[in-house]
DNA sequence: CTTGACCTTAAACCTAGGTCGAAGGTTTAT
DNA sequence: ATAAACCTTCGACCTAGGTTTAAGGTCAAG
């Protein structure tokens, strides 16, 4: 599989695809004669994963770390858990600031529409 | 008020405050006769309204915008609270977003625990 | 009179996560 | 045979919101 089918079929631009690779979340696959990159159907997994931890929040150095250290193809299962559980609680963290957030526009909304109408 | 001195007051470094400046978002004080910034005793709270401001999630751009439109000292009203409902519906959704992405850590977790504990 | 704390500028650097372009090689279709 | 559509690398660029550095001017105290 080339880049290009690779990227179609995860959604994914090509040059996203070379910038994991360049920074050593997605293993480099094997090359063709002509110096094409020749990738297994696995990639398409990693790179959903890579995807998918984008859009939990994680970092690419997390996503990186959590890929590298697994022994065989999947990610350690007691660090991917650590990984979440730290996740979970930095959104639970996010989830209350972004809470407190909209109550002070709320109020501020309030202030600004009740008094002095100018 | 010497820049070190607003900084001081605001509880921003300097540099930030000039960084503001050059970004037309603090208006440019007086300058003394050496070439020092004289900030005037208002200047504590336009940076306290950007910090604020910062803190509810709006971007430098709508700073400026707010502040800008203003005719004398204070933002205009109608633009403000146009912008902070926009930031209640931004804060909304994203509220949105992190409570399902938390959901599916959750799961994520919950399926790593209970399954095939190695 | 000199030391240290403060101020000035412009430009370079930083993180994160990429995109874009140049310059060139390859493959496929017509 | 030639044009379109791929692919390669490398380095520059982008956003956002700043910080750091270099090279220098100023001010108050001892």
């Amino acid at each position: 599989m080339r880049i290009g089918e690779l990227a179609k079929a995860t959604g994914l631009s090509a040059s996203r695809v070379r910038f994991y690779e360049k920074h050593g979340i997605l293993p480099p696959p094997e090359r063709r004669a002509n110096g094409y990159r020749d990738y297994p159907a696995s990639a398409i997994a990693i790179l959903q994963f890579i995807d998918q931890g984008q859009a939990l929040g994680f970092t690419l150095a997390e996503l990186r770390a959590a890929l590298s250290t697994g022994d065989e193809q999947m990610p350690a299962r007691a660090d991917m858990i650590d990984g979440l559980r730290r996740k979970q609680a930095e959104l639970e963290s996010h989830i209350e600031t972004a809470i407190a957030r909209r109550a002070q526009i709320i109020e501020l909304i309030a202030e600004l529409t009740s008094c002095e109408p100018s």
